[in-house]
DNA sequence: AATGAATGAGCCTTCATTCAT
DNA sequence: AATGAATGAAGGCTCATTCAT
C-alpha cells in the first residue's frame, strides 16, 4: 500500500508533466488548456494545483526537464577519455537521438517571454550544457589537444547552434530531414575543429 | 484628398506595424491587447480591423518585417564584389547593427507556434536568408573562392547559429555583451571558412 | 440620437446598479454573480466590466447609493425651520418610506467587511448623516431649544440607533411590522429628547 | 480512554469554533478557508467535517457563540435586585467588556446575509437578549420602578441600539475610542430612562 | 475517529471581434 | 474610412466537500 502510494505520488507530478510536455508541443503553450492537461494526465484540474503553483509553473518545468534531458548528454563522464576526434559525432549523435525520441517538444524553445524568475530556472540547464562544454575545452586546451580560444563564448555559440538547428529540424521540420540536418552539423563543427576550411585558400592568404 | 489619403492608408498600416513590433518586444504577443496597439498607434481599436484579418496576422506581419529587415542584409548586391575574407565580417557586424537598432524585437523569436499556414509566411524572409545565403555559397564555390560543400544545409545552419546567437545576445542578454558576442560570432565563421581549425592535429590525423 | 445616447450611457450604469441592488438584497453579495447582474440589467457580461473594475467596486457602488438615499433625508434644507417636536417623526417617517421603496436593499448592512479604501468610500454617506445631525443639533442648542450635550456622539449613536431598527425592520423582518417600528422607535427618539423618561422616579432621586 | 476521548470531542468541536471565530473576525467569512480554519484548530481538514455539517453551519455555531456570549449579560440572575439607575451603566460596562475581550469578533455582525432556517438559528441568542431584556422591564413596571410602555419593542430597539454602537465602536473603530462610546451610550440610555430630556422644553408644551 | 489528497463545479475576468453610428 | 461601445466565449484558478486509507 505505502508503496504504490509513493510511486503514484511522484508518478502524478510526472504523469502531469508528461501530459503537458505532450500537448504544449502539439498545440503550443498558450493554446493548452489546464482542463486538457488534466484530462490527458488522468487527474482533476484541481490535482493540477496541488503540484502546481499556476500555469506558467507547469511550462517552467516541462521545459527545464526537456533543457535537462538534453544537458545530460553534455555531461556524460567519459567524454574526456573518448579520442578527442570522435566527441563530435558522438554528441550530436546523442542529443538527435534524444530530441527523435521526445519530437515536438522541442516546440518550447518558442515559448513566450519568460519573466527574469522563470528564465533563471529555465536557463539552469542550459548555463549545465555550456559550463560543461567550457570545462571541457579548457581541459582539452591544457592537454594541447586544442589550441586556445574562447572557450565560454565558444561553448555558448556552439550549443546555441545545436539548439537552433534541433529546433529546426525537429520543431519545424518534424524531423524528416534528421539524417541530413546531423550529418551536416557533425561535418560542420568537425571541420570548425580539425579542419579543413571551406575556402582553400590558406588562412593568412587574402 | 485622394493623394495624402493614400499617403495616410499607407502610413496607418506601417504605424500599426510599428507599435505592435514595439508592443509585442516589450511584453511579449499574448500579453499584448489590440486595445494597446491601437491605442499606442493613436488609431481606433476597429481600425486595426480595417487593415488586419485579425491578430495572428499582425503578428505574422511584424515577424515578417523583422525578418525582411535582417533578410536585407543577406541580400546587398555587392556582396559577390568583396573580398571574400571581409564577407563575415561584413554581414556579422551589419546583422548586429540591424538588431541593435531595434532592440528587442527580438523576442518575437519566442514567439508562439504558428499555424502551419502562418509558419510559411513567417519564413519567407527566412527562406530569402538562406536562399540568398545558398547562392552566394554556390557562386563562391563555382569561383573556386571556397571548397565544394552542402551549401544549402551550410545556409541553413549558418542563419541558425547567427540567429540564436542574436537571440541570446539581443532578446536574453538585452544587449549588454554585444561587441563580445559579435566578434566571437566573427571570428567562430572566420574559422570555419578560413582555418586554423581550433585543434593543433592535422585533419586527417587521428 | 445624442440625446437618447447621452441618455442610454448614463442609464446603463444606473441600470447594471440597480439590478446589482436588487440581486444583492435578494441573495446576497457573494451569492450573486456578475452573470446574473448582467442578464438582469440586459447587458452583456463584458458590459458590467465596462462600467465598473470589478465586483466589489459594485457592491461599493450599490452601497453608496443606498447610504446617500438614506443620508438625503437628513439633509433636508429646511430642517431648522420645522417646529422641533415635529422633527423626530419627520426624519424616521421619512427613513422608513425610503427603506420601504428599496426594501430588501437594507440587506447590504450585513454585507462582508470592506478593505480600508471600500470602507471609507462606504462611509462617506454615514458620515453625510452624522455631520448633519451634528450640526442641526449644534443649531438647536444655540438656540437653546436643546440643551448643550454630546452631540457628535449622540449624531452617531442615533444614526446607529436608526439604521439598525431599519435594518431589523426591514431587512429581518421584510418590513411586516414597519407601522410598529416607526411608531415605536419615533416614540422612543421623542421620549429622549422632550420626556418624560420611562422611569417615573424624579431624574436626581434614587 | 473515554472519558478524556469525550473531553477531547468536546475541545476538538470548541477548538475548531474558536479558530473559525478569530478567522472570520480577521479576515470575514468567505475569505477564510475550511484548510485554514483547520490549520488553526490543529486538525485535518476531513475533521472539521466531522463535527459541522459544511461551512455555513460553523458561521452560525461562531456567531451564536458570539451573540450567547452578549446574551448572558442581560440574563443575569441578580439584575432584578439591583437599584434600578445602576442597571443602565452596569450593563452596558458589561457589554463593552465582553467586546474588548472579543475585539474584533464583532465584525461577524457585517457577515451575508444567512438563509431562513439560518437566521432563525442566528436570532435565537438575540432573541434570548430581548426576551430577558422584555421581562426585566415588564417586572419594572410590574413594580412601578418603570411607567407603562411596548417593552417587546423598546427591548429590541434598545438592543438594536447597544449592538451598533458595539459595532461601530470595535469592528469598524477597533475600539479606539472605547470610553467615548462607553459612556456617551450610558448617558443616554440614563436619560431614556431617567431624563431629563435633551430638550429643556416641557414634555407638554408645543 | 481522523486525515488530507483528490475532485470538479463554478466564478471572475479578459479580450478578440463586431457593428451601429 | 473610422470609431469604440458592446459582446460573450473561454480559461485560470479556488475551495467546499468527499472518501479511501
Amino acid at each position: 500500500m505505502p508503496g504504490p502510494m509513493g510511486d503514484d505520488l511522484r508518478d502524478k507530478r510526472a504523469v502531469i508533466i508528461e501530459a503537458a510536455r505532450t500537448l504544449f508541443a502539439k498545440q503550443g503553450y498558450e493554446e493548452t488548456t489546464i482542463a486538457e492537461i488534466a484530462r490527458a494526465a488522468g487527474v482533476g484540474v484541481g490535482t493540477v494545483y496541488l503540484y502546481f503553483q499556476n500555469k506558467r509553473q507547469i511550462l517552467v518545468e516541462v521545459s527545464v526537464s526537456v533543457n535537462t534531458s538534453l544537458a545530460t548528454v553534455m555531461l556524460s563522464p567519459d567524454l574526456l577519455t573518448m579520442p578527442i576526434r570522435r566527441i563530435p559525432r558522438l554528441l550530436i549523435e546523442e542529443s538527435f537521438r534524444k530530441c527523435h525520441e521526445n519530437l515536438g517538444v522541442m516546440s518550447l524553445y518558442q515559448v513566450n517571454v519568460p519573466s527574469a524568475e522563470e528564465a533563471s530556472q529555465l536557463q539552469v540547464a542550459e548555463q549545465q550544457i555550456t559550463d560543461a562544454l567550457d570545462g571541457f575545452f579548457r581541459q582539452m586546451i591544457e592537454r594541447r589537444a586544442l589550441d586556445p580560444f574562447d572557450t565560454t563564448m565558444y561553448a555558448r555559440m556552439l550549443n546555441a547552434l545545436v539548439s537552433m538547428v534541433l529546433k529546426q529540424c525537429f520543431a519545424v521540420e518534424h524531423g524528416e530531414n534528421e539524417d541530413l540536418y546531423r550529418e551536416r552539423l557533425i561535418e560542420l563543427i568537425e571541420r570548425l575543429f580539425f579542419g579543413p576550411p571551406l575556402s582553400p585558400l590558406s588562412p593568412e592568404s587574402e
